[in-house]
DNA sequence: AATGTTTTCAACCGCACAGGA
DNA sequence: ATCCTGTGCGGTTGAAAACAT
C-alpha cells in the first residue's frame, strides 16, 4: 500500500521507504533530536527532502507510535473528539497517546464516515428519502451532518496528553533532554526492540563518503556561508525551488547554549549561533574550524 | 485460478503561520 | 513593515492488499 521509490529532479528519493533508510533516520533522531528538518536529511545520510524526513519519523519512527486498529475507546474519543474540534485532526491526535494525525485522518474518512454513509443511505430507504446528489457531494455533506449531530455532545477533558520524546545520547557534544515519566518507560521498550543500539556510539551508523556530509562540502558551505552567497539548492521542503538558507548554517545546536522546547510533542533542540563549528559533531572530529 | 473492484493507509502536496532578519 | 525560512497541518493521491465475482 506504499507509492514505489522513486527518484526526482532533483536526485530526492520519494516513495515507500527503505529499512535501511528509515534505520539511519531513526539512529540519527534518536542521537541528535530534529534540530532542523530541511537539513537533517544531509547529516542522516538520507536521500529525502526534510519533508518526508519528518512525515515518516511523526508518522512512522516516532517511539510510542501505535499501530493497529483502533479500540472501541479510541473510536469513541475521535468521535467526540470530531464533534468538538472538527477536522483538527493534530488536535484530536494530541489526546490519543500513540496515535498520529495521519492514521486518526484515515480511520476517520475511511471507517467512521463511511460507516455512517452507509447507515444514512440506510434510513433513508426507510423513510422513502431519495437523494440525487452525487456521491463525493453525499460525502461532504454527511460530514457537516455527523458533526452537527453531535455538536452538542459535551465530553470530559480527556487527560490523554501525548507524551514527549527524550532526546536519548550519552554524547558529550549532545546535551540531553529529559522528560518525566512515563517517557522513559515507553522510550525503553523502544530502545530494547530495536535492532541498533543507539546509545552504543561504536554501533552507531559511521561517517561514510556517499551517505554523508563531505569534509570538501563542508567547507564549501563555509565559505559561501561566510560570503552571503547561497549555496543550498532546495530550501523548500519539496526541494523545487532555490531560495537560500538562512541563518543558523553553522549555528551548533549541541554547545553549551543549546535550548530545548517542544513542538508537537517532542523535544526540538534550538540551534544557536555559534561560529566555529559545524551542525554535525562527527564533522568537528575530523577537523579543526579555526585552522579554515 | 483469474480477473475486476474496493479498501486501506503511507506518502505527497500546497498552503498557512510563526518567528527571525 | 516586509521578506524569508522552517515547520506543521489538512486534503489528496495512488499503489498494494483485501475482497468479490
Amino acid at each position: 500500500m506504499v507509492r514505489p521509490p522513486s527518484v526526482d529532479s532533483n536526485g530526492m528519493k520519494k516513495g515507500a521507504w527503505s529499512e535501511e533508510e528509515d534505520n539511519k533516520l531513526r539512529a540519527y533522531i534518536q542521537r541528535y533530536g530534529h534540530w532542523n528538518w530541511r537539513l537533517l536529511p544531509k547529516y542522516a545520510g538520507v536521500s529525502r527532502c526534510g519533508k518526508s524526513c519528518r512525515l515518516r519519523w511523526v508518522n512512522y519512527l516516532r517511539p510510542g507510535v501505535k499501530r493497529g486498529n483502533f479500540s472501541k475507546q479510541e473510536e469513541d474519543l475521535i468521535v467526540q473528539l470530531h464533534a468538538q474540534l472538527g477536522n483538527k485532526w493534530s488536535a484530536i491526535a494530541a489526546k490519543l497517546p500513540g496515535r498520529t494525525d495521519n492514521e486518526i485522518k484515515n480511520f476517520w474518512h475511511t471507517r467512521i464516515e463511511k460507516r455512517r454513509y452507509k447507515q444514512n443511505q440506510e434510513s433513508k430507504k426507510i423513510t422513502g428519502h431519495t437523494n440525487e446528489a452525487s456521491s463525493s457531494k453525499d460525502h461532504q455533506m454527511l460530514e457537516k451532518e455527523t458533526h452537527s449531530e453531535i455538536e452538542t455532545t459535551q465530553i470530559e477533558s480527556a487527560s490523554l496528553d501525548r507524551p514527549t520524546l527524550s532526546v536519548v545520547t550519552n554524547n558529550p557534544l549532545v546535551l540531553p533532554v529529559t522528560e518525566p515519566n512515563p517517557v522513559d518507560s515507553w522510550l525503553d521498550s523502544f530502545l530494547a526492540d530495536t535492532p541498533y543500539n543507539y546509545q552504543n556510539d561504536d554501533i552507531f551508523p559511521p561517517l561514510s563518503e556517499d551517505n554523508n556530509f563531505l569534509y570538501s562540502e563542508a567547507l564549501q558551505y563555509r565559505e559561501l556561508s561566510n560570503s552571503g552567497s547561497s549555496y543550498l539548492s532546495g530550501s523548500d521542503w519539496t526541494g523545487d525551488d532555490n531560495q537560500s538558507p538562512q541563518g543558523n548554517l553553522w549555528g551548533n545546536p549541541f554547545g553549551s547554549n543549546t535550548s530545548s522546547s517542544h513542538q508537537s510533542g517532542s523535544s526540538y533542540i534550538q540551534p544557536q549561533d555559534q561560529v566555529g563549528a559545524s551542525c554535525d559533531p562527527f564533522i568537528d572530529q575530523y577537523f579543526d574550524w579555526n585552522e579554515l
